[in-house]
Order: structure tokens, then C-alpha cells, then sequence
DNA sequence: CGAGTGACGT
């Protein structure tokens, strides 16, 4: 018997021609869905739907469910799925896809146990949608549950499954049942691998990590970048940078997501010249430089201190979001550029790209660098009543500390009073440090007993108050807190300056002897001393927690990491070389009035990255106006 | 399949 007899004799494969019509219908209506491009569109054929009476049809709704969640309209698409008759597997494991997509892990598990419930089975795309909502939701006894389902089901050795349940499990911290999953994989099989590696470096075990990574068989790009970026997320930012030379050694080529990464690791340790080479690499290799791959530049050379070279990334941008517009804010902010960045803001605005929660901290905070207090008033009153974006605690931080750098202490005490949320001790600490600035003991000392008798008093509470006691000579007092501190137990963070000489990360704590070039570091400290004698300065002894003698207090300023590092730039590089270093705390007002005139003396640009700002040196004068 | 920005104060 021939093929067409069978399909004339009324195969089921190929059902009669007057109920086929519908076929091409349906085929014509997905493909439809497919091509949407905005919500309103999927809107007008879910009428047509309707219209045509295919709102039954499980592949029609399949494909809407499916096609509203990828829009983020996730209440749209739970709608369509009341409405469906009996849903099958497929209906219900495309809504709980869409739950994981926008986050909602706790309904996508909820859905999960309904379908169980109503009698529905699961195969195993459901059960891998519900793992991922179970792993991302830290759902440890849920998990365990669909995977004792899994294994009834004969689904356990999917392997599509078994990366999900290794996820749960890191993800919960139960490596010991991730190992037991990882352990049935193929041998170094690298995308397992990886997923082990990503989570134990979520728990900071590093070493583990390093273990799986060496026995991966053949590593390709996802797998280096997963480790990069651990090293990154754990603080690791040389060794980030190594392995990433190790990777182009071993001849895998980075992608976008590895060159952000990287990006990071020099933002935040200050390699300005790695970071240039990044940026010649992204042009040299036609990476796109899309919204991530533009923040994560604009990112590093505002943080390296080439603030010139941001504004040119940022021209040269093709697409731009919210998030490129705050870190160009808050990059202006922190070198100072308050007006530049208020102009940045605004022209967000006429570009129609509205503003969210984190462009507001970054404007407050320009407004709280450049002392805008009535600006700052009018944007965070602007804030709610315009864009309906309620304060959050960094917010009433930032506009604590935009009253307390003014010196309006008693108003940034009762804007505090008047906050809807309680104040935490990052809240009394800016307050605290602006009594320190102004020499505000009466506040100042109010407001560390608010922070010692609430136990949220940390080492810096305790120096902070410190200090507010011996700039005004109270150095009893202040004796009395320190032995206090030192008695609980807690240490004062160590000052760490860094600089990049020759593409090298070179790093001095405070009174550092490590240094292979120390004799000469310190010989050229002693002979810059004596040249700032010449030129006048005198070392303000205000900020010494001791009674010291004066000359112990002159000997304990002249030691101050970032000292050290300006010393050794100076020696190691050619003259006129723009020396940047960066600073771990907040620069102490003595060693900005010695760097200022360094940078006189020497004819060089100094830019100095503080705990949370620039300073830009040159001929004598820094770009904050000796306002910090 | 598995990897990614932006964030007050100290």
C-alpha cells in the first residue's frame, strides 16, 4: 500500500480536509505571535484570536502565554491561563516559566503543586522550570521534593535536569548533594562544571572552586569568564586580572560578558592602563558595545580617574538606557561635576528615559558634593511627586549628609526625627561624620550614644566620635573612646593606597615596609619633606587621635599609605607622568594639603580616588575646592 | 545548557 492511499484511507496523521482548516490557521497565528515587537500588538491578535474562536486551541495559548511573558507582562499572560479549559503540561509549564522570568519563584512553585494536584503530569521541561524557581527562591526542602518526583518519574538522569537540580543545591549551599549530582556528570564535563564552580563561589570557597576549574576538560569562554568573575565578586581583583591573561594564553577569546568582568576588577582596582587596553580590544575586535558592555566602561575610566574619556564612551553610544544615564551621574558625582551631572539628569528627561531609585541616589549625591541644598530639596520633593518613587533609606542618607556637609546639622537632626523609615547607623554615621567636619560636639556626642546604646556601633562610630573630641582639644575624652574600641575588640580598617606602574597593581598600607623599593621610597619621602618645609608647610596636627608630641604626630601623618604611593610614582615614572592613586578611606585633610602642593612642586597631575570621591590635583589646587 | 552594569555613609 502506498503512502497517499493511506493519507486517502483517513490516516490520523493527516485528518480530513474540513477540519484541517483550522491548521493553517493556527500555523499563521503562532508565527504572528513570534514576530511581536511590543505588547499592543500581541493585544490586537489576542482579539483576533478571540474573533476566530482559537481561544481553546492548547497551541494558540501556549504560544500567547508564552509571548506575554517574554514582554514582562506576566499578569496578562496568568489571565489567559485561567481561561484555558483543562490546561495541559505545556500551558501550565509556560506560566511557570514566565513566574521564574519576572521573579516570582514562590508562584512558579505554587503552579507547580497545582498542576500536581490537579492530576497533571509532569515531563521534564516542567520539572527543570520549577527546579530553576526552586533554586532561585533558596527553596532546599521544595527542591528536594520535585527531585524525589523526578526520580519516580524516571526523569532523574535528564541532563538538562540534573544542571538544574547541581544548581539548587549550590545555589541552597548543600554541596554535598550538589557533589552527588555533579559526580553522576560525564568527567569534566565543562558546562556542569561551571555551574559548580559559579556557586561555590557564591559561598566564597575559592579553593573548591579552583579544584573543579583545573579539572575541566576543555574550557571555553563561559567557564573562564564564571571564574573571573568569582574572583571579581570575592574581592580578588589580581587574581581576576591573571587568570584573564591565563585565558588569552590558553587562546580562548573573551566575549562581552568576559570584558565586563575584567572592566570591573580594573574599576575597582584602579588600572587605568588594562582598562584602556580593554576598551582598544572591544574596538579592535568589533565587540558590540551595547548597554552593559558602555556602563561597564564608562564605569571603570570614571573610576580610574579619566573623566574626559567617559563623556567620549558615553557620545559614542548608540544604545542608552537608565542604567548608562546613572553611571554617567554618578561618575560626575564623584569627580565633583555636580552642574555636569544635574545637565545629565536633565537631559535623560528630554531624551524620554525615565529615572529610577538608583539615578536619584546618584543625583542627591552630586547635589551633596557640590553643596546644592536647594536643589537637592527641590529633586527629592521632585522625586515622589513626579515620578512616584518613594525615599528609601539611601536616599534619607543622602540628603542627611547634603544637610550635614552644609553645616545645617540641627536640620539634618530633625530631618531624621521626620523620616518614614527608622534611621539605621549609616544614617547617624553621615550625621556624625558632618559634626566631625563642623566640630560639632553637642550633636556629635548625642548621636554616638544613639549608635553605642543601639549596638550598632562600629570601629568607625568609635573614631568618628574620636576624632569630633580631639578637634575640639577634649583629648581625654578621646583617649577614653579609643580604649573603649580597643577594649571590645574592634581594629581600625587599615589605610591601603594603591598605584599602576607599568600595568602593575602596587599596594602600601599604612607605614608599609614590604616594598622591594622601600629605601628609596622613603628617602624621597624625607627629601619631598624637606622641600615642602622650604615651601611653607606646615602639617596640622588637628586629626592625630593622640596627645602626642608634636613631633610623633608630625612622623605619624608623614606615613599615610597613599604618602607612599606618591612617593613611588614619583620615582618611577618619567616627569610630568599624571600620577593616580587609590585610596581605600577618605583622605585625611593633611596629607590633600601636602599632595596639593606636590602637585605644585613637581609640575604633575595627581588624581587621587578617596573611599568615595576624586580629587584632581594640579598646580597646587584639587577639583573639590577642599570641600569633601 | 553555564558567565555580566548601575548603588548613600564609614
Amino acid at each position: 500500500m502506498s503512502y497517499s492511499t493511506l493519507a486517502v484511507l483517513g490516516n490520523p496523521l493527516f485528518p480530513p480536509k474540513s477540519k484541517s482548516k483550522s491548521s493553517p490557521d493556527r500555523k499563521e497565528i503562532i508565527s504572528l505571535l513570534q514576530r511581536c515587537k511590543h505588547m499592543n500588538q500581541v493585544q490586537s491578535l489576542h482579539a483576533k484570536i478571540i474573533r476566530k474562536g482559537q481561544e481553546h486551541d492548547p497551541f494558540v495559548v501556549f504560544e500567547l502565554i508564552r509571548v506575554c511573558s517574554n514582554f514582562n507582562s506576566i499578569d496578562h499572560a496568568s489571565k489567559i491561563f485561567q481561561h484555558a479549559q483543562n490546561p495541559n503540561v505545556y500551558l501550565y509549564t509556560a506560566l511557570i516559566d514566565g513566574f521564574v522570568l519576572s521573579g516570582s519563584y514562590v508562584d512558579a512553585i505554587r503552579l507547580f503543586c497545582e498542576m500536581v494536584y490537579e492530576s497533571v503530569i509532569p515531563d521534564a521541561y516542567a520539572i527543570t522550570s520549577v527546579l530553576k524557581a526552586c533554586g532561585s527562591q533558596l527553596a532546599f526542602q521544595e527542591g528536594k521534593q520535585v527531585h524525589g518526583q523526578a526520580l519516580k518519574l524516571g526523569l532523574s538522569s535528564n541532563r538538562l535536569i540534573r544542571m538544574k537540580l547541581m544548581e539548587l543545591y549550590g545555589k541552597c549551599g548543600e554541596f554535598e548533594d550538589a557533589q552527588q549530582v555533579y559526580a553522576e556528570m560525564p568527567e569534566g564535563d565543562v558546562v556542569a562544571s561551571t555551574i559548580m564552580i559559579t556557586c561555590y563561589l557564591d559561598y566564597k570557597f575559592i579553593n573548591e572552586a579552583i579544584g573543579v576549574f583545573n579539572r575541566v576538560l576543555v574550557r571555553d569562554t563561559v567557564c573562564w569568564t564564571a571564574m573571573i568573575d568569582g574572583f571579581v565578586r570575592n574581592g580578588e581583583f589580581n587574581r581576576a586580572l591573571e587568570l584573564f591573561r591565563e585565558m588569552q594564553e590558553d587562546d580562548v577569546r573573551p566575549n562581552e560578558v568576559t570584558i565586563v568582568c575584567v572592566l570591573s576588577a580594573c574599576s575597582q582596582l584602579g588600572a587605568l592602563e588594562l582598562g584602556r587596553w580593554l576598551h582598544f580590544y572591544i574596538e579592535k575586535y568589533g565587540i558590540k558595545l551595547n548597554h552593559v558592555v558602555g556602563g561597564a566602561l564608562i564605569s571603570m575610566y570614571s573610576r580610574c580617574g579619566d573623566i574626559d574619556e567617559v563623556q567620549r564612551v558615553f557620545d559614542g553610544m548608540k544604545e542608552r538606557d537608565v542604567t548608562t544615564y546613572n553611571s554617567m551621574i554618578s561618575g560626575l558625582a564623584m569627580h565633583g561635576k555636580s552642574i555636569e551631572a544635574i545637565e545629565m539628569f536633565r537631559g535623560m528627561m528630554k531624551q524620554g528615559i525615565g529615572p529610577n531609585n538608583i539615578t536619584f541616589i546618584g543625583v542627591l549625591n552630586a547635589c551633596s558634593h557640590g553643596g546644592l541644598v536647594e536643589l537637592g530639596y527641590e529633586i527629592y520633593h521632585s522625586m515622589t511627586r513626579d515620578y512616584g518613587i518613594e525615599p528609601q533609606i539611601e536616599h534619607y542618607g543622602c540628603m542627611v549628609d547634603l544637610l550635614g556637609r552644609v553645616g545645617r546639622l540641627e536640620e539634618a537632626y530633625n530631618f531624621i526625627r521626620e523620616m518614614k523609615i527608622a534611621p539605621d547607623h549609616i544614617i547617624f554615621g553621615a550625621l556624625l561624620s558632618a559634626c566631625k567636619m563642623h566640630g560639632n560636639t553637642e550633636i556629635g556626642e548625642s548621636v554616638a550614644k544613639i549608635l553605642v546604646d543601639g549596638g550598632c556601633a562600629d570601629s568607625s562610630t568609635y573614631i568618628l566620635l574620636s576624632n569630633v573630641y580631639a578637634l575640639s582639644g577634649r583629648w581625654k575624652e578621646a583617649a577614653q573612646v579609643r580604649a573603649k574600641m580597643e577594649e571590645s575588640g574592634m581594629l581600625k580598617e587599615p589605610g591601603c593606597s594603591s598605584i599602576e606602574v607599568n600595568n602593575e597593581i602596587h599596594e602600601f598600607l599604612l607605614g608599609d615596609i614590604r616594598h622591594p623599593q622601600r629605601e628609596v621610597i622613603y628617602k624621597k619621602l624625607k627629601e619631598l619633606n624637606r622641600v615642602l618645609k622650604l615651601e611653607g608647610y606646615l602639617p596640622s596636627t588637628e586629626m592625630v587621635l593622640h596627645d602626642m608630641e608634636d613631633e610623633q604626630k608630625e612622623w605619624a601623618l608623614a606615613i599615610h599609605s597613599e604618602r607612599l604611593a606618591l612617593s613611588y610614582g614619583l620615582i618611577s615614572t618619567t616627569p610630568h607622568t599624571t600620577l593616580r592613586i587609590v585610596k581605600n578611606l577618605r583622605v585625611c585633610s593633611d596629607c590633600h594639603s601636602m599632595i596639593k602642593l606636590v602637585s605644585k612642586i613637581t609640575r604633575r597631575k595627581i588624581v587621587v580616588r578617596d573611599r568615595n570621591r576624586f580629587h584632581h590635583f594640579e598646580n597646587g589646587a584639587c577639583s573639590c575646592g577642599d570641600y569633601w
